[in-house]
DNA sequence: ACCAATTTGTCCGTATGTATG
DNA sequence: TCATACATACGGACAAATTGG
């Protein structure tokens, strides 16, 4: 049993090679995956635009000269990458990755990487303390409306561990896209899904969790509306200091890693 | 032509139904799928673990009961999500997604849908701000002489932007590895890979580009030599806005959205 | 160094179900 | 209702590469 070369690759491709080897091996690729880059080169570059139809397997064999097989290979790649998707009609039509696919994607790579709850709250501290920074100077009065809607439902399910945790989700999530900043956006996604579930496991252990949630939500409303940026940090990181209290006082420890059960209920596969 | 639903999806699932509609429509999953759905199972549950063979196709259809064709279909599926890959002897093998993977997908997907330079330095501030401020508390001496030999390669490398681009990005896929904090290294991959390429645009219309670059990199390892964390997040501010200055002196305008062409270079669909 | 077995990559032909007109 | 077009899946075939004796 060979060890699969892994690298964790971070750094430009600078492999080491053996001085004695002066050429690398010579390997074909596979045209099953010359179709599925030829397709999606054309989609990178715009000549195919999301909605537009590809082509029937038959039609695209034809065009490059490969067997429908190796077709359908080629566009099962593509499918999972998420450039092309089946209309209602199961034709084949150009898409643009979505967002939470690919978010749903690191997630259940961090946890098959074994990060800990302490990696999560730190990078969540860094990136949740950015986006309401961003958010109180560019929030719209729609995305106040959404953020009170979601406090008051929060309200109502006060009881409610799982609806409560959902909602915690949905907050910050509402909370970076108010920053309008979709990079930042993207760049939190991959750790809200892992990091804020486990308030549902906080409601259940520790009796004022839910209340200090709701509190610190309230407040950080009251801090976009009135724009006050150091109003709206200091109950942020409140509020994460708080969740890491509640979190330990749950009998729980930073440093484990986040449980393999998350990548399950992470994202139905499609 | 119908509208493709490409539903952003913020929020917890509320998808909206029409009320005469008691039932949703029936669909049977595809036998790829299951396939597919049933290995990534069991390497998301660790009964399979990164390393362990597959097991030959025709073999799998046997288990299965499917054709060799649908488990290659289902196989170029679960290649293309990194949960398994062709070892040197081409056989199935199971295996990790890699982060760098998954990152530039990210990259590219932020490419299609237009985000801003703006978007990029505002992300980036905030991310490489906490990968310094970590990396200050954690850094190793292997970490430091790997930041040290950066600065050397660059230093030898001033004339050529090419060259230089590239190291910059290293050195700060360094910072935010000697962060010691996976996730946040993760957060910031897709973001970097599109921000760090710019210096080399800038290091070409602006004489004392690589100069103060240069400086910026040599002040952060003295500043991470030191622990000063103080230092340390003042000198990553100045070497961001340094960018910043230098990408507008260079005649560009933040608000610009990242050009497509990016999206070809970034990784080459291996 | 040669050979046989195994396995992948690709191709071909065909049957079936379904959606559209 | 019928006919057409298409995706899905199956079975079989062969060349090339790799492995193991």
């Amino acid at each position: 049993m060979k060890p699969l070369p892994l690298s964790s690759s971070a750094g430009t491709g600078l492999a080491m090679r053996a001085v004695s080897e002066r050429f690398d091996k010579i390997q074909v690729p596979a045209a099953y995956r010359l179709v599925a880059e030829a397709i999606e080169r054309e989609i990178l570059t715009g000549r195919l635009r999301a909605g537009e139809a590809i082509g029937t397997e038959a039609e695209l064999g034809r065009q490059f000269g490969v067997n429908r097989s190796t077709v359908r290979e080629g566009i099962r790649a593509l499918e999972e990458g998420g450039y092309v998707s089946r209309g209602p009609d199961r034709r084949l039509y150009a898409s643009l990755p979505r967002y939470s696919r690919l978010s749903s994607r690191m997630s259940r790579a961090m946890v098959l990487h074994e990060v800990t709850f302490r990696e999560l709250y730190d990078a969540t501290m860094a990136l949740e303390m950015a986006s309401i920074e961003h958010a109180c100077a560019v929030i719209t009065p729609e995305m106040l409306a959404e953020l009170a809607a979601n406090i008051e439902a929060a309200t109502a399910a006060q009881d409610d561990p799982v609806r409560l945790s959902e909602l915690d989700s949905d907050f910050h999530a509402l909370l970076a896209r108010a920053s309008g900043n979709r990079v930042l956006e993207l760049a939190r996604e991959p750790a809200g899904l892992l990091f804020f579930p486990t308030a549902e496991l906080i409601c259940r252990r520790v009796p004022e969790g839910a209340r200090r949630m709701l509190e610190a939500h309230r407040a950080l409303l009251e801090a976009l509306r009135a724009r006050d940026v150091k109003l709206a940090t200091t109950w942020m990181r409140r509020h994460l200091v708080d969740w890491r209290k509640g979190f330990e006082r749950a009998g729980r420890d930073l440093d484990e890693p986040v449980e393999r059960v998350y990548a399950r209920t992470l994202a139905p596969p499609a």
